[in-house]
DNA sequence: ATCCTTACTTATTGATTGGTAAGTTTGTTG
DNA sequence: CAACAAACTTACCAATCAATAAGTAAGGAT
């Protein structure tokens, strides 16, 4: 049914947000879905193109996902919620963040690709800003000064809490998650005291 | 002065905390000394044993890092401002934390590197514990609940914060460092509040 | 029937990887 | 002076990497 390229795009991303984007090769891929790795390089010619498409279509999914949170969730307390369980899915899922797992191997990707990352976490920003707006002018929120920089401050946190956890993961799956949803929690607390 | 050996480990520490561990090879590392890749071998047989090595001085000069805040600092917001002022300084050289680098590697780490990377983390919370601890006695801070927890949501936002940055880094690094410290200024905020 | 495109495979490339074996230089010790 | 170990070098190795070239089978269009 699905096409070739989207089952690449598929195959690739499970091992980029397990391993890392340098880390799997053509073979890895191609093993896979049952092709040799020079099929690979008829859909995308170089790996640099693979990355593209990869970070591309990740982004466009996260923001459709962001999008289907803002139609179901109720408050903006809800919203963030959503987007941090989220996270947790990956976390449950043995997926790193594929954003948090290509901006640690930054150093080493495509400039193409590094430009990707770089708008795929501004793209998160402009959302979570404007949810902390709309959460603060509600009275769910409490914080001080701009909402960009509290975005920034949310972002950094559901970032770190994951790659905190991450290390755990391999070894107790479950401690590692309930790390994660403890500091997640305890986030929240100082932002929407109840 | 300084043994081949230390260093192999200080040249291999800032191509990991640049690169990362799986993308600097022995001829890398090898270049940077004026030595060919097998002398290296003789030192550390395989990478793994670089990796352990490497992860565990690290371990023990932030522990004598930290001993040394808290010689120096005169109280528990200044302890923890230090700590935070390490990482903003890893920025100002361009490298990554190495704990965060390789906790996003942690999959294709040998095993022996990566129990001791969840140690590094572990030593690093018990000494965020111990400040939380002590602050929050002295009435310099402010939370709910355990300090373990706490910690932990500290240690979270301190990587998370440098590892968002970390992206941004490459193309603006004046405003890379600016971000972390606005997010870190902001997260002391609600720790301290003024 | 022929041509062309799509979607691959087979086979191979040159570069790079971590790692090994064997020799060489240098300084120390008996 | 002889023996020896420390600290390398030279010269490899097999495996793996991304990438390429050339061929092929299948299907649609003319």
């Amino acid at each position: 049914m699905t096409s070739t390229s989207e089952r690449l795009l598929d195959a690739a991303q499970a091992l980029a947000q397990q391993r890392g984007f340098n880390a799997f090769s053509f073979r890895d891929l191609a093993n896979r879905l049952g092709i040799t790795n020079a099929g690979i390089h008829y859909h995308f010619p170089k790996k640099a193109d693979l990355g593209r498409a990869l970070i591309a279509r990740y982004r466009r999914n996260v923001a459709e996902a962001l999008t289907e949170v803002d139609r179901t969730a109720g408050s903006a307390t809800d919203r963030l919620k959503g987007f941090i369980a989220s996270y947790a899915d990956g976390l449950r899922k043995e997926r790193l963040c594929l954003g948090v797992m290509l901006a640690s191997e930054t150093v080493t990707l495509p400039d193409e690709v590094q430009s990707e990352v770089r708008s795929f976490f501004a793209a998160l920003e402009d959302w979570l800003t404007r949810v902390l707006e709309d959460g603060r002018t509600a009275g769910e929120f409490h914080f001080e000064g701009a909402a960009e920089d509290e975005a920034a401050l949310v972002l950094s946190t559901v970032e770190g809490a994951m790659l905190s956890a991450w290390p755990l993961r391999s070894v107790k799956p479950v401690q590692a998650l309930a790390r994660f949803e403890t500091v997640m929690q305890r986030f929240l607390n100082g932002l929407a005291p109840s």
